[in-house]
DNA sequence: CATGAATGAGCCTTCATTCAT
DNA sequence: AATGAATGAAGGCTCATTCAT
């Protein structure tokens, strides 16, 4: 059994100069990951492409692991940003306008860097962070969740259902390099999965009100 | 720019002792990747697991990543085989009962292994194997496609999205322990998006015969 | 076909410490040389030998043979600047006695190390150093021309006849353990072949000028 | 420190079909030396290039080091029949001329394969071979001695020396590509060591009669 | 005897981490 | 605080040798 990882940050960097370092090393750390994946990414790469040294480095980061739990951390954190905003401004329309203008949130996420994004979604689960109560997804599971209870979808696996079947896709599209009307196929594939859900007799959802209906 | 992993089998073990020890390699290596995970996924460990020495891995495989490539190409071949023969199976009934019964085949699939599922799905991407003509997901995007164009869903996504729908809700749903209902949920997912694309007015997928609807 | 073995040094060692480091692991892998031969002439053995980690001869080689290449450029450059300072000394006297003084200070060289001038001399051919410009036997080679065409003797192989001989002359004595009056054998040797070789009528080299017969 | 290699032959092979398996095994072994070097001179490889499995190979040789001094003293002994019939034929014309055959004789022998003829002159030290009775370069050393000693030189060093005279220039020639007129500068380089040496007044060599200068 | 699959010690190299400067 | 040289455990791979078939 390997002992879990480290990834707590070695300290808040209060200052200014500290905040720029740190986000100068985990800028580094995705730029390495984007260039030359999994594979070339280690400390001494990451402190390169940072402009720092491997001990500054490690002033900030108490290992290797910290980094990448840095680096996921800023990007899930950006992408609820920008997921909020959207969630807030789609609160007014009819769903699937609502929904068009939430996958294309997640589109333009994920398609700014792809790989990026792929690595730190496998990694994320390698370092347990979806563990931690202020994690990652689960403040993007929470905004979903939020925005299809408004909307009479309180299933218990909708939000989550819908974040996974919109990643993968988006995943896959982008790997396929199968980019076209991406963001009204993702669109379709959520909102088709809430409507089959709550049309069934199951046990998933209730029915929204008729209203709602696409 | 690193090279080009080396991912071609060193040798046809036409032998019957030569067919067990690469069955034993491989075997090997899955459970590694199991409960060790990508980090503990060494040839030492795997040569250790699969109760050979270093030595006889080596001269089946010409090293670390052709080990994993035959990891992939085995799962993808047992799939593909689970999968085409559910297609049959799905050829005559109504669509949404012959999606389900492929749903059914997916999540049996992904969640036999879950953690090697999504492992190999990582690492096929880095060994570039998806651009293998007689590659993994070729075959079974293939079986899709043919299974969509009977249906009368012949969009150039329609087969490539279904399957990273399936996969990422199965994936994300393992993940989080929501396996409730979760042949259920992919196909409602796999359906709806089926419904919605051939719906709208797009260029998508031409609008499949009336009779074919749900 | 093999690739062309890595023979470039990594940095240039500028500081104090550094030089010292480079220093240590190319007299430590002459060590292992004489002590081991080329069996013995592995990383952690010259590390050892060194008193240095395996990963600091990494920080200035980049691999094996770019050590063996150090040292054969240590022990080339000191050859040549004796020589070099030996063929100012005989530029004045007749010319058997400087043969005389190149000669010793050739012996003197060869015997210093014997076993490690024997498998530098080996390994040079087998990394093509010989090819580089600014290399080891080349200097030695400019040297002895420089010696030689001063004296009349220009023939196109004079000095590289000349300094082969001397080296298998001295090499193999020295093996045989038959080292008495050496200098003045090796000095025959080459004195010897540098008079038939231009008292011939032959196309090898011009008469030199009476006076410098003998 | 190393055990001594196990060199010796593992058994008399008297059948027919057994002696033609060992000249497979070690003209296998020359072929690798020469295309290969030392560092892909491997069982396996020999094996492969002789055509016959490895487990053949230690059937007749118990290990690595012994093909290797089973081909040097093939070759070894090859090159002694042709300069014992040299030398025979020597014995009757003047000592230039005699000298002129003998070098003739050792650059068609070196320049037949020069690459291999160097790594066996350096793996034969090695192996420590030259200690053997029924040694290599002893035979060849006993004829020049024969030769020299019938010609007046006796000195105790006279044959070795021409040996490693003879063999340390054509070496480097061969090295070097400067073959032209390649014998003639080798009976110049022995035939001027022995004519100075004789001439000194040293301690070296009696003066031969002076008939038999040049 | 021949074969060649299997073995595993040993060697090359990388890289996370420390620490003297 | 910052630097980057030094460390050494860990892991990929080769190849001499054995032995079951």
């Amino acid at each position: 059994m390997a002992a879990p990882p480290v990834v707590a940050p070695r300290k808040r960097p209060a200052q200014g100069r500290a905040r720029q370092t740190v986000a100068a090393i985990l800028e580094g750390a995705a730029r390495i990951l984007e260039t030359e994946g999994l594979e070339g990414f280690n400390t001494n790469a990451v402190a390169g492409a940072a402009g720092v040294s491997v001990g500054s480095l490690y002033q900030y980061f108490p290992g290797k692991d910290a980094i990448m739990a840095g680096l996921i951390r800023r990007e899930a954190q950006a992408f609820r940003e920008r997921l909020d905003e959207a969630a807030r401004a789609a609160s007014g329309p009819p769903l699937a306008e609502a929904i068009a203008v939430l996958a294309a949130t997640a589109v333009a996420h994920q398609a700014a860097r792809p790989r990026l994004a792929r690595i730190l979604d496998f990694e994320e689960r390698r370092l347990g962070l979806s563990g931690e109560a202020e994690d990652a997804d689960a403040g993007v599971a929470a905004i979903l969740s939020a925005f299809l209870a408004e909307r009479g979808f309180s299933g218990p696996n909708a939000a989550g259902d819908a974040m996974h079947i919109a990643r993968g896709l988006i995943d896959g599209a982008l790997e396929r390099g199968a980019v076209e009307d991406l963001e009204r196929r993702v669109a379709a594939a959520v909102l088709g999965y809430l409507q089959l859900m709550s049309a069934a007799p199951g046990q998933e959802a209730p029915s929204p009100s008729p209203a709602e209906r696409v």
